[in-house]
DNA sequence: GTCTATAAAGCGATAGAC
DNA sequence: GTCTATCGCTTTATAGAC
């Protein structure tokens, strides 16, 4: 349900998701879809975006944070991301919110699901040996990494941009080094 | 004109910049603007567009392509960015356009845009001495890492975020060594 | 060229029968 | 819980006066 919900608010926007093709969708009518969402299609789309960030957290953030070697803990975060994009030919729902003009309306959801990613990222990274602050930018950097391959690969229409740039970002998080100085043990 | 025209697509996106918004950011009458865009809010969207991949071209990848000193230029390249998006403060208009619903009205001005983008950056990197496919995907890397840092940088809320993204970007580009047995005369 | 008036359609949301 | 009918408003677009 929320995910039918989902994926039409992924095609369409948060605007050109129509109440006429939410409903087409879902298979529910208005009735039906005011009886679900009092607050109509800001609530919707509200939970949508809620769902959306509690799935990262089970799938990917709480794994990663969990995960007793970072670096594997990396590599299921990448695996997870590459499916949950389906290889780049779907795109960020939160990302689309972000650049859009409804983002006002979401401010707090979207800050809160890139805020708990580079959180959940930095931690393994700091595990890793890094400094907090190098495995923040290192965290940053990955993330917006993916965002950007999922506005490019869309944008030239060819999915190997995205598959390239999760190699390149997993590859580098893997190679690059914590300096002696900041190594520690969490 | 087409700038605030510009400007008004940016804030409210393709859907969301009605025709009132549009004659109120203009100053001039839904008539008026009929008159200048006899093809409607699509033609006014694309002429948008238009401009600014015609800025891109003459103010970043022809100066880029054309620079004797492609480390000076992929330079300036990244300087005329960080103004041109307000150092993240501003959205890329075809960077949403991509992501959002009205991206098959205009897919062809959103994949020249970017296509040529990375085809100006790796020449400079060519010209650096890397081998084709390198330089490629280097550039493919930093166009990438531009538009994610404007999605992360709005969505956090935190020009920060864009500034760092943009000096890294530019520092790796700097840094990365071409293989000998790929270096090359151009 | 610029305006006002208006058409025709679509929008989100509600009411009320069942 | 689901439906249809409908309200009130906004949308894009057009017509025609000036």
């Amino acid at each position: 349900m929320l995910s039918a919900l989902g994926e039409v608010f992924r095609a369409h926007g948060y605007e050109g998701a129509s109440l006429a093709l939410i409903s087409e969708a879902t298979g529910l009518g208005k009735g039906s879809l005011y009886h679900f969402f009092p607050g109509g299609k800001e609530q919707m789309a509200a939970e949508v975006l809620g769902s959306i960030d509690a799935w990262f957290v089970t799938e990917i953030y709480r794994p990663l944070r969990k995960a007793s070697d970072p670096r594997g803990g990396i590599a299921d975060m990448f695996a997870g991301v590459d499916t949950y994009f389906r290889s780049g030919r779907r795109v960020c729902l939160i990302g689309v919110v972000a650049l859009g003009n409804a983002r006002d309306l979401f401010a707090d959801r979207v800050k809160e699901y890139f805020v708990a990613w580079v959180d959940a990222l930095a931690l393994a990274l700091r595990k890793l040996g890094h400094s907090p602050t190098v495995a923040r930018h290192l965290a940053e950097q990955a993330v917006l990494e993916i965002q950007g391959a999922l506005v490019l690969a869309r944008a030239v229409n060819d999915r190997k941009v995205f598959s390239r740039a999760l190699m390149r970002s997993h590859r580098r998080l893997m190679l690059t080094r914590p300096e002696r100085s900041q190594r520690r043990s969490i």
